[in-house]
Parts: structure tokens; sequence; C-alpha cells
DNA sequence: CAATATAGATTACAAATGTAATTTTTAAAA
DNA sequence: TTTTAAAAATTACATTTGTAATCTATATTG
């Protein structure tokens, strides 16, 4: 997949909580989601959808003469390689200084680090 | 700062290996770096710098005729302002999904696991 | 069936980005 | 001091992105 925009990315995200579907319904979520702070146009959106579609970011099947779009990739799949990608750039793929940079900017709580401990339990269980 | 484009953090990355420095350092070393896989001409780099000037991403004295450039933010600032925009754009602001992702697609190691855990350990020593 | 509303296709256009070339200025060399 | 080399400033230009408007085809309505 070539890599998508900004504003491409938060019409993907629509499409993936729910698809296929079509153009007016992903312009309903998009307008419903971000409740007042930004207005979809419909033109906009539409164009977006036919970018990601020339990108193969989404695909979309006939019905009638409405389209049903999907998305190529699962959004775990994506949201693997935009992680691996950042934690690439930003700390030569290493994971720990991410999380450390993250808990010296107190965004770190203590459910975050009850979650990471059950986490890793639960890896080493299954890694061993 | 204003937000600034994939080929400026190129520029930026090295700029913050070694600071304050001149145009022509700052090409030398993208060039090292980017070992033969891109050629990063002068005219170009030049070009960034002076858009990440505009952007006040960075800022330059005078040396003679030539500027010594210095990044406004530190490199751990911006890492993080990255990191946890990444964090909240991807897995709603959560860490551990994030470690899970990483971990489902084969890239936790057990060093990464240790390093977890010691961070852990330090972290929960300091937030009792 | 003719008129119309609407879906997607095409076109528009400014700003940002990648990538440089050309111009202007000035320190250094002859 | 005149020439020249090199730094920064300005200009260039194609592509991508954000944001739509207009065009074209067709399903639906009267």
């Amino acid at each position: 997949m070539t890599d998508i925009s900004q504003a491409e990315f938060e019409v993907l995200t629509v499409l993936w909580e729910h698809y296929p579907t079509n153009a007016n319904d992903i312009i309903h979520r998009l307008n419903q989601r971000s409740q007042g702070e930004r207005e979809w146009h419909e033109k906009t959106v539409k164009t977006l959808l036919g970018r990601m579609v020339k990108k193969e970011a989404i695909t979309f099947e006939k019905q009638g003469r409405t389209y049903l779009y999907t998305p190529v990739l699962e959004l775990d799949k994506y949201t693997i390689k935009e992680s691996e990608s950042l934690i690439q750039r930003l700390f030569s793929g290493k994971i720990t200084p991410l999380v450390a940079g993250f808990a010296k900017n107190k965004k770190l709580s203590k459910t975050d680090v009850d979650e990471l401990k059950s986490f890793i339990e639960q890896w080493e269980k299954e890694n061993d």
C-alpha cells in the first residue's frame, strides 16, 4: 500500500469501523465522529475515497450505481506497520525507550503498568 | 514547531547528532549515513534547512558568511511528541496495545522483555 | 418515457513537499 | 584590487495533499 495521507487516514479509520459500506455512510460517520470540530464535505470525502482506490489502500464492489468500499489492509496490520516504522525511526527499533519516554512525560499510569505487567507475564508463559 | 516533513526530518536527525554545525557538515553526514542508498544533493539540503528555519524547527547564528544551525527542539522532546501522537491516533492513548502488537509481529525479543521488566521495576520503585 | 436527483469521474486550484538550478552576495585568492 | 569560489537567497517545477466544484451517466420519480 502506498502511503496514505493524514486526511485519507481519517476516512479509512471510519471505514475500518464498519465495512463494506458506501460513500454516504462513510461521510455520515465521519461527521458523527468529529462532532462539530470538523465538517467533512461530501465532495472532499469522495475525492479521498477515489484517491485511496487508486493507491490500492481500499477496494470496492459495485452495488447498483454506488460503490461499497472495503479496506485492503486490516486495521491491525496497518497499526503494526505504522508503529514499527515509528519505533524504527525514533528508537532504532527498540520498544523500551518508547515506553520510558512515555513514562517520563507522565503519561504512564498505574493501570498502564499493570497492563504491561500482565501482558509480559502472558508473553513469558507463551515464550519459554 | 510546525510539522516538519519526511525529508526535513532526515536532515534534522543528523543535526541532532551534532550541533551547532554548518550546512556542509550536515550534507556530509547525511551522505555518510545513507551509504549510497541515497545521494543528498547540496542544494536540496540547503533548501530544507532554509525551510526549517522558516518553520522555526531550527535556528542559526552567523559565523562569517556561513550559518551554524541548531535544532529548536531537543531530540527527546520531539520523539515524545511524535510517539504520543501515534499512540493516541492508533491506540487511543494506551501503550500496552502497541507493545502487544509489536509482540504479535514477532518483533519482541527476550531482551526487550527483560528491559521492559527492569524498566517497570524501576518505575514502581519511583512511583509507590 | 421524460425529468430529475444523485453517484461517481473529471477538473480545479492553492499550499506543501521533494528536488534542484539560478542569482546574488561576499570572503578569499591571485 | 580585481577575480573567483562558495554561501545563502531566490526562483523553478513536478507531485502530493486538502478541499471542492463541475461534468457525465444513470437510477428513480412523476
